[in-house]
RNA sequence: GCAGGGGUGGCAGAGUUUGGCCAAAUGCGACGGGCUUAGGACCCGUUUCCUUUGUGGAUGCGAGAGUUCAAAUCUCUCCCCCUGCACCA
């Protein structure tokens, strides 16, 4: 079996027969799309995962009679492709060995330097993959998001936004670089990390007999109370300088910071020695307090001024004791003040710090890595059970105490807000990121009320899969509020209130799904011709066709076509995604259908994928564990790529790539195959047990499959579908089944069945069977629930258990130093099971004895019973009353049952074997025997 | 911190909605055996402990407590892990 040459096979197959070109008929429509993915590079397994599970879908949903369509389109607007070019044109070696390693020649690499040609490359490497992977795509249909219709349509969505009054104006902190001058976002940085904005509080203490005040940077505003001293670092340079009319002092790198967050004016430079001599006033408790050099004032954080509460901060009260160590009397005569009461090791303690530090450690030598670890559980345990002792907020949670005392304090004008990197990014550049608080910031208001409204009630008819993700939805939604909607570089549409800006890419792609089912028909109109009244016409139904062609140019024909083929095809929508888009892409998704579309046209379905692993571990490039999809696929074929990535885990869960997986998976394909190469080997016959235990094996299959794939959960569909398969099969021959007919409608089935999941591999399975048509457009096989027997399928395990336990009897014999060669089974008498089906009703044994006793079971069954022997068997029974439950065969089947499979048990057992009722049973093992549990002697 | 999702055997991963064939599917791995010149593949067995002419017992599903005849499954408390927290695609 070539797997290679199936998939080429069948890939041209389709395409030469347009299987995937669907146009609008009288079937319900089925719209599958996954977000774009972005080209600035060559697809990775991820992908695969994403598109795969569309694809998965869309496969099962053509075979279940919709009308499918699967449409791909590509993302190249923001600045990725720019920063991308832009590293290359640098000579980033890094990035160019990277590309290397995927086989791009340097031709092509330099030609990179151009960010439209990168883009235009990395597309057709995607179209490329997907085509390879057999992906049931209409390729009529593939847009790019820089294309000029495409912006036609994002200007006309813009139009809207505005018309609803959701374009605001506003402040916005950012991370920016000092030395380029522009926005950093995270392919801005080194190592690609997000610059990580963080809000702290600057708190004034008026320096006493001075015209500045100090300002200490915290997070902790709450802990005001309980300030001790003030910390500088000794050595440092501050400076003085005027912000908004007020002198205050600050670090001199810090002042440089601030400058991109204020008006920051420069006065004077001051020696950190100065700021020791002086004394500085508590805003809220109007103490006069020191100021001491601290050894872990880090002077370029923050202000590089710190508050001291050596009560409730780990740095705080080692760096006192340090000082006192060392002979600083001012220092040793400071009391550390408790404000906040606690739980844990710290509960009732004067100082709660010292209980997460060690003291005797602790100073000398401060271990940093020690103290910051301190402070983080302090921090923690504090918020957690904390309870204000002191102030304003006395009685009150820490953190309702600190959320209240950061507003007094911003309103009271002794505090300001101060924004930090907290993660020290670093712009490719090498300088370190700042933030800047941007003044002129275009947003897009998701914070509107109206909207979410919308919104909510677009979410609350939406389909998520799996359902679990429901409320991270939820939270998603009413979270969202503001969203910086203009960039000021990068690909993409011009924002339409201010053409110097660029949509950033988020937000140019939320509805595009819609425009997936006109590409193809408005592929010649010019552009310009595609106006606010085309997709008014075409999306929101305002005007009528001739008009539209009239006023723009368009035939009429096309704006026609256009208009019903939305209509059609938007009417029900999958939408598919990984989890890392929930928070962005896939509520923006739901907020923008939500304005812009009538209720009929709102999402209807939403499925998340989990991610792909490499031997249990995160794919990614600084592991070098990636795998590079066009070498998967020619090592394993797209079938077992594809298998093994999107369907070896539920939909949500994590799927595991690996030569294991495939080669396992590859295995079973191939015993599949093998077994239809050879039906010409049985012949039909009548049928037997087997063969009416596979038949409802199938069945039931067919049930669990279509279960299964309504819901996604394609790791349960492709155990049963595979995995169980090949177990059935093997089991079906091992126990003498042959029968021709039998066999060709289990593989034919199987083919369907395989369809949507390795959709190459089934249709060669499908054709081996000798039938014509494509499984792709196949209807998917019902269940002939007629054919379900658990009778059946239960004697099976019967048989099974039997074996097992006769394997231990012999083994146990041979110990023995016997050589048993026959083995009698004795199956058990009939009042056995109608007692154990009497017990399995209501588990009520003492039930069961008095109806032996009162003759009522005699009554009931017409039957003559041995009391005695009803009762000892009751009573064994009434032990395990718990797992006792209704059999539906009774001993003459069981009889049969045995003597059907005699010769599979003598081949498993090695002995011969014979059947006896207890009955009639003179062996020692007769009493022994229940139902389902024949006596076994062996002789 | 906030929000969401989780913690099951050597590993991965079912089972939890609807408590009871659950010592727990399936796959992988490991060990022993068969087959083979050998390896691979394949087949059989073992893989918590004890017991044994079998179908028995103990312990057990993050920790602890509770409800119940019965708990991986229900309730409460705690611990731990993962993901997101924004202008970045």
């Amino acid at each position: 079996m070539d797997l290679d040459d199936i998939e080429r096979k069948w890939q041209r197959e389709w395409a030469d027969n347009n299987v995937f070109e669907p146009e609008p008929d009288q079937r319900q429509s089925y719209l599958v799309s996954s977000a774009f993915p972005y080209t600035n590079g060559p697809p990775h397994m991820g992908h695969v995962r994403t598109y795969g599970t569309a694809d998965v879908l869309a496969r099962y949903k053509r075979m279940r009679g919709f009308n499918v369509l699967f449409p791909m389109g590509y993302h190249v607007t923001g600045t990725p492709v720019l920063a991308q070019s832009k590293r290359i044109k640098n000579k980033d070696q890094l990035l160019i060995n990277d590309l290397k390693r995927f086989r791009i020649s340097d031709e092509d690499i330099e030609k990179m330097e151009d960010p439209l040609y990168l883009a235009s490359y990395f597309i057709e490497v995607f179209r490329k993959a997907f085509h390879d992977l057999g992906l049931s795509i209409d390729w009529r249909r593939q847009l790019v998001s820089i294309d000029p219709k495409f912006s036609k349509f994002i200007e006309w969505q813009f139009s809207i936004l505005n018309a609803n009054g959701l374009l605001i104006k506003g402040k916005h902190p950012v991370g920016w670089c000092p030395n380029e001058n522009n926005a950093v976002g995270m392919h801005d940085t080194k190592g690609d990390t997000e610059p990580e904005i963080e809000e702290m509080l600057g708190i004034k203490f008026q320096a006493e007999n001075r015209d500045y005040k100090i300002v200490c940077a915290t997070y902790r505003p709450e802990t005001l109370h309980g300030v001790t001293n003030i910390f500088v670092k000794y050595g440092a340079q501050y400076v003085i300088c005027e912000v908004n009319g007020e002198r205050l002092c600050l670090s001199s790198s810090a002042a440089d910071k601030l400058a991109y967050q204020a008006g920051v004016k420069v006065i004077s430079e001051i020696d950190s020695a100065d700021l020791l001599n002086g004394r500085y006033i508590n805003p809220k408790t109007g103490a006069s307090i020191p100021a001491l050099p601290g050894f872990f004032v880090d002077e370029a954080f923050g202000t590089g001024i710190v508050m001291s509460v050596p009560a409730h901060a780990p740095f705080d009260y080692t760096a006192l004791l340090e000082l006192g160590k060392k002979g600083s009397e001012a220092a040793a005569n400071i009391n550390p003040i408790k404000v906040i009461e606690l739980e844990g090791p710290a509960k009732g303690k004067d100082i709660p710090s010292v209980a997460y530090i060690d003291v005797e450690t602790a100073t000398g030598n401060p271990n940093v890595d020690a103290i910051e670890e301190a402070t983080k559980k302090q921090y923690k345990e504090e918020l957690r059970s904390g309870v204000m002792l002191v102030g304003d907020y006395k009685g009150l949670k820490v953190k309702d105490a600190r959320d209240r005392m950061w507003k007094d304090l911003i309103a009271s004008k002794d505090a300001f807000a101060v924004y930090v990197i907290a993660n020290n990014a670093t712009c490719r550049c090498s300088f370190s990121v700042v933030v800047k608080i941007v003044d002129d910031q275009w947003f897009l208001n998701y914070g509107d009320e109206k909207w979410k409204v919308k919104a909510r009630e677009a979410l609350k008819n939406t389909r998520i899969l799996p359902e679990k993700l429901r409320p991270t939805f939820e939270g998603a939604l009413e979270w969202i509020n503001l969203r910086a909607v203009a960039r000021a570089q990068g690909l993409g549409t011009k924002f339409p209130l201010d053409n110097t800006k660029i949509i950033e890419p988020l937000s140019d792609s939320t509805i595009y799904i819609s425009l997936y089912t006109i590409w193809h028909i408005i592929s010649d109109v010019d552009s310009e011709k595609l106006t606010h009244e085309f997709f008014d016409y075409v999306y929101l139904g305002k005007g009528d066709a001739e008009a539209v062609s009239k006023a723009t140019g368009i035939p009429y024909e096309t704006v026609k076509r256009s208009k019903e083929s939305f209509d059609y095809w938007y009417a029900f929508t999958s939408r598919h995604s990984g989890a890392e888009l929930i928070f962005n892409h896939l509520t923006m998704y739901i907020f923008n259908h939500a304005i812009v579309f009538g209720s009929k046209y709102w999402p209807k379905q939403i499925a998340i994928n989990g991610t792909v692993l490499s031997e249990g571990e995160k794919m990614s490039k600084s592991l070098g564990n990636t795998v590079d999809v066009k070498e998967a696929v020619s090592r394993h074929g797209a079938d077992v790529t594809r298998f093994m990535v999107v369907c070896s885990a539920d939909l949500f869960g994590d799927s595991e790539y690996n030569n294991d997986a495939a080669n396992g998976i590859k295995e079973r394909l191939e015993y599949i195959d093998s077994i239809a190469g050879n039906i010409s080997l049985y012949e039909p016959s009548e049928l037997k047990h087997i063969d009416y235990w596979l038949y409802s094996k199938l069945n039931g299959k067919v049930i669990a499959v279509t279960d299964a794939m309504e819901k996604l959960e394609l790791r349960a569909a492709s155990t049963s579908v595979l995995y169980d398969s090949v177990i059935e099969l093997k089991r079906y021959f091992l126990r003498g089944g042959n029968n021709q007919v039998v066999i060709a409608e289990y593989i034919s089935t199987l083919a369907l069945l395989l369809g949507p999941l390795v959709p190459h591999f089934s249709e060669e399975l499908w054709h081996k069977m000798k039938n014509e048509t494509f499984v792709a457009k196949e209807k998917w096989p019902a269940a002939n629930e007629s054919m379900l027997s658990s009778k059946i399928e239960t004697e099976e395990e019967l048989v099974d258990r039997m074996i097992d336990d006769s394997k231990h009897v012999l083994e146990l014999v041979r110990k023995k130093g016997k050589q048993p060669q026959e083995i009698k089974y004795i199956v058990a008498s009939e009042y056995k099971y109608i007692l154990n089906n009497e017990l399995a009703k209501d588990k009520n044994a003492k039930r069961v004895i008095d109806m032996i006793k009162s003759g009522e079971l005699e009554n009931t069954y017409s039957l003559k019973f041995d009391i005695q022997k009803c009762i000892e068997f009751a009573s064994s029974m009434a032990k395990h009353v718990n797992i006792v439950r209704t059999i539906e065969t009774n001993p003459a089947d069981q009889y049969d049952v045995i003597n059907d499979a005699k010769g599979y048990i003598e081949k498993e057992t090695g002995c011969r074997i014979s059947t006896e009722l207890e009955d009639v049973s003179k062996s020692s093992k007769a009493s022994s025997s229940t139902p389902l549990k024949p006596g076994i002697e062996a002789i």
